[in-house]
DNA sequence: ATGAAAGCGCTAACAC
DNA sequence: GTGTTAGCGCTTTCAT
């Protein structure tokens, strides 16, 4: 018989006990006499018998699997994130199942299919939950954690969120610290949250500063939209001596725009990214960039879920991870 | 009640049929009519019934679950492979259990705890099996199927691999048609048998142009160790004028290495990598590769899983994909 | 401390 | 075509 249907009972008959003995055995803290438990552990050994969990899953309200929505596992970034959280959530013993979510639909499509599963709680690296989702994830008492991900309506879901914001504001310090008066944004897709809090921080610190709003252009997140957007500014007048992009994507398509302007970076313009993605540390020049602290932001979520895993009710809690100055080659003080 | 609750007998209640119905109700082609169906479904949508899939993988022999080990899932390779074919075992309506496998113990460990939740199979992205865990995976019946692994023993799993020989033999035949006479190879890891492979179909193709056997050095699969190869292979006389790198991380750490050495690429070294990671595309100048057909290795890959759910003594095979080769900027006709 | 028995939610014979 | 019934493998009272 594979062992894989190898059931408590067989266990039982070899090892001359009865089957809620077997369960007990296999329960830390379980009414159970050490000889015999000794003796169901090696009957259950020699058998090669590991307890069902679907038959485990009917009686109990846990079923040990969580819901792990991505939306696209391809990504530098989420594909880290992605590591990070598997040996988190292994460390808590808990399964992930993964949900292919592309956009809003196929989340919507995903959930319901894991749904089946009974998953204790459901992370989303995702696009963000259509409300009417959320909604009714909320009254099943099913967790939700949002990872790095802007809630539709702020203030009902639990999220880790790298804290985007500071990190627009902190990287025009690092900016105007070299020098720079003339800097614009490359910036996301419209519509992005991140990006524009990113922008916003970058915008607010340079006005401070008595700057006036830097001058924006769209990069939709990708190498080649940065690279248009890097065409774009460097027309402006006064040129700009530095380019805050809101990834390290557009920073890094901005980065061959410019040389093919002939201008050299860091010299003549400086350049700047935000993600920290592993790529950015191997362009010509290294790319300085506002590294995401992923391990913290996999830390919070993990924590905002096994809190909510014992206690359903707790309310809806964001938790800001800081990013990092990474300062590399693209970046320079300002010479003239 | 949530909804995650709710029952076939409540839904036969409201219903006002017998549980067996609500059953067929939701199994494509069952002894049920047209009436009772639609009134079944439409009381089961107004309740938010979903089938609890532990009930019915307890009953059944199949439980819907795939095992997915991944060694990395942050490495640029994996992490598309990964998401290709999340997308792919939805459409077969598979729902993979994700399992972190950074080394074999990991592997064993993690597979270990996937089995309480009985996958219909196992799909391996990860570190080589061990032996002892094959053969056992093979006696309880579950079919397993490597994706771009090399088997411990040949033969005796089902596999889907890039055809990394026939891919050196390709880059070696596109430098010699450049005119490249003196080239060399930066290698993987020791004990890499993919980086081996490539290797090997390189210098093959080499030799068969009369050339002798070309330089190898070390690089580690990273861009550090693609920098350190490259800048030892460089002070060889004759100087080689072409570089396979056995992968695109090293031939990226090549690049630099080039240029910090006052070398340019391609006028005086060409550099190819293998691999086709995305970050080939952004690089100065863009990365000539050997670019490994994911899509094609992913359906193989399903191709190979699926059949083996239907027939589980279905004997190991061996599914060869070629890559194919992107021409970019990092490789030139040799000049003179 | 141990065993017997009920039942988690579902499917699949089996009667009607 | 529909309802009834017997489990799937396990945990958990409840007796003993």
């Amino acid at each position: 018989m594979s062992r894989r249907h190898v059931t408590s009972h067989n266990v039982a008959r070899r090892a001359g006990v009865s089957q809620s003995v077997v369960s007990r055995a296999f329960r830390p803290g379980a009414p159970i006499s050490e000889a015999l438990r000794e003796k169901v552990l090696r009957a259950a050994d020699e058998l090669g018998y590991t307890p069902n969990a679907f038959a485990r899953g009917l009686l109990h309200r846990r079923t040990g699997l969580v819901g792990l929505a991505v939306e696209d596992a391809s990504h530098p970034l989420q594909a880290v994130l992605l590591d990070r959280l598997l040996t988190g959530l292994e460390s808590l013993s808990l399964a992930p199942i993964l949900v292919a979510a592309h956009d809003a639909a196929a989340l919507s499509a995903g959930l319901a299919r894991v749904e089946a599963y009974r998953p204790d709680g459901i992370l989303v690296c995702g696009p963000t939950l259509p409300p009417a989702l959320g909604t009714r994830l909320r009254e099943d008492g099913v967790p939700v954690v949002l990872l790095n991900r802007y809630p539709a309506e702020p203030g009902t879901t639990a999220v880790a969120l790298t804290d985007n914001r500071a990190g627009g504001e902190a990287m025009a310090c690092h900016l105007l610290a070299l020098g720079h008066r003339h800097v614009a944004i490359i910036g996301g897709p419209p519509g992005a949250p991140a990006a524009a809090d990113r922008a916003a921080g970058f915008g607010a610190a340079v006005r401070r500063a008595g700057l006036g709003s830097p001058p924006e252009h769209p990069g939709h997140y990708s190498p080649e939209g940065g690279a248009a957007a890097a065409a774009a500014l460097i027309l402006l007048r006064p040129r700009p001596t530095a380019l805050l992009c809101c990834n390290d994507l557009m920073a890094l398509g901005a980065l061959s725009a410019l040389r093919a302007a002939g201008l050299r970076v860091p010299e003549d313009v400086s350049v700047a990214g935000f993600d920290g993605i592993a790529a950015g540390a191997w362009s010509a020049p290294p790319l300085t960039t506002m590294q995401q602290d992923l391990p913290a932001l996999v830390v919070a979520a993990l924590d905002l879920l096994v809190a909510r895993l014992a206690d359903p009710d707790l309310p809806p809690e964001t938790r800001l991870v800081a990013p990092l100055l990474r300062e590399r080659g693209s970046t320079a003080a300002l010479t003239t």
